[in-house]
DNA sequence: TTCAATAGTCCCATATTTCCGAACTACTGA
DNA sequence: TCAGTAGTTCGGAAATATGGGACTATTGAA
């Protein structure tokens, strides 16, 4: 098993967020993660059914590499949740003005 | 020559605009055009000399495609604004939060 | 005019990144 | 022990970025 890679805080850059929110499947993950305020696996938060298992994987890596998210696994699935108060406090408002305008 | 290539308003995307902006170089440029509020040549605007031109002329491209930057060619040279109005209505708030954090 | 200089663009080969099927791992419950 | 579930990793194909060099358009000078 591979422990997650989760950047401190400080070592969370503007650009590496951008990119990561850059992809509109990301964003929508980002988006039902904070709608729904609690842990949620990867299957659940993903934006459609059909998505391939490893592509779903990769686009979690990268959320999680960029500080965006956090992931611990439990059980036989993986939790995840925004860091959300560690955006904000590196990056304060940014998230919020981005989230607004993202489209359901 | 070839005439630039500019979405209209309604054509400008969240995720074109966090793309263009989600490297470090592009997000350099926009700042310096915003700070410097007049138009911009693009090695005026350009973050470093020894930028290759090809590199600099591509990301003035990506700018322009993602709506974040008008061009026009003045003379010998392009004149670059950043299309603060139409990104403002597109996506209230958004480019200030996202210069407000950007280095330099 | 013609010529050189300047500012960018276009083309294209290389390098990097992304996508996704398939095989694999880790955990759970029967 | 075994099957099922949730995700990861691998590897090849597809897409994208980088940058050198040739090209275009404009200007200013001889």
């Amino acid at each position: 098993m591979v422990q997650f890679v989760h950047p401190a805080r400080d070592d969370i850059t503007l650009t590496g967020v951008l990119a990561a929110l850059s992809d509109p499947m990301r964003l929508r993950i980002v988006k039902a993660l904070l709608q729904e305020g609690e842990c949620m696996s990867c299957t659940a938060a993903a934006p459609c059914p059909e998505i391939p298992k490893s592509t779903l994987s990769n686009h979690f890596r990268i959320l999680r590499e960029a500080g965006l998210i956090q992931t611990t696994k439990k059980g036989v699935e993986n939790r995840n949740v925004v860091r959300e108060s560690d955006i904000n406090l590196r990056f304060p408002g940014l998230l919020k003005a981005i989230l607004k305008h993202a489209a359901e």
